[in-house]
DNA sequence: ATAACATCCGTACTATGGTACGGAGTCAAG
DNA sequence: CTTGACTCCGTACCATAGTACGGATGTTAT
């Protein structure tokens, strides 16, 4: 149970400690109390493994195309019980991945096409508008 | 060569006019002349086949991940000399749409596991930061 | 115990890619 | 020859996801 600081949190999830903070801000993560008590100044708030484990998730959440708005509802099913919400709202991912990912592979064929035709020693412009035409 | 307003150009992009006047600002689009002359208000602008050609590569270029302002690059080499540029633009971006897909092909796996953990008809709840852990 | 550095927190600012508003001008049909 | 739809243009506003600032407070090493 390694214990840290919010810098130590921001590096293990990769991210700045700034960002650490928008994403307490925006409810996606926990605001430890500061160990002096409330009100008071009361000190440095330490971090655990579940915190470090929160953040990843919602690092790798954001690169599976889920908003924050939607990482928060994932986080709170999380606890909850609502199995087919979540089960749900991964259908949906999947779906809309497939898509982006079909749309990124015919992009990448018209680089390749792109490249190919200004790859080429002769000289003049390239048709650059005209190579992702033909798609 | 179908010549129309700029709502006839929105429609054949697909985007709103508003979107074909950001477009313009931005210098992505041209801004045809008024017929009427110069100075005074001089009547509605007209737009042809090219301009239709020029917005949706911005489309389809955006959908290959360019920025904007990448695309503004991409656009001013498909007039000029610098094969070479527009060769080296290509294949960084090749690099980065592999690495987008190779990413996404990966989160779509997780969502799987995750759809599967939730989909059982158990009860409780599942495990979805748990599910993206194993990465 | 003091310097150096980190944390805390509110607030403000940034980038990207649009979207909306409102008043004035233009144009085609009835 | 007016009505209604569309255009023009500047300006303002929006959502998303951060990033920066700065003063007060807390912690640690010398």
């Amino acid at each position: 149970m390694k214990e840290t600081t919010i810098a130590g949190l921001a590096r293990e999830g990769g991210v700045g400690v700034e960002t650490v903070r928008y994403y307490q801000r925006r409810g996606l993560l926990g605001t430890p109390q500061r160990p002096g008590g409330v009100g008071l100044g009361g000190g440095i708030r330490r971090y655990g493994d579940d915190d470090i484990r929160r953040l990843r998730f919602i690092r790798t959440a954001q690169t599976a195309g889920f908003t924050l708005d939607e990482i928060g509802e994932l986080l709170a099913l999380d606890a909850g019980e609502d199995r087919h919400r979540a089960h749900t709202l991964a259908r949906e991912r999947i779906v809309a991945l497939d898509e982006k990912i079909a749309e990124l592979s015919a992009a990448r064929a018209s680089l390749l096409r792109l490249a190919d035709a200004c790859g080429s020693t002769s000289k003049g412009p390239c048709p650059i508008i005209t190579a992702f035409d033909l798609e």
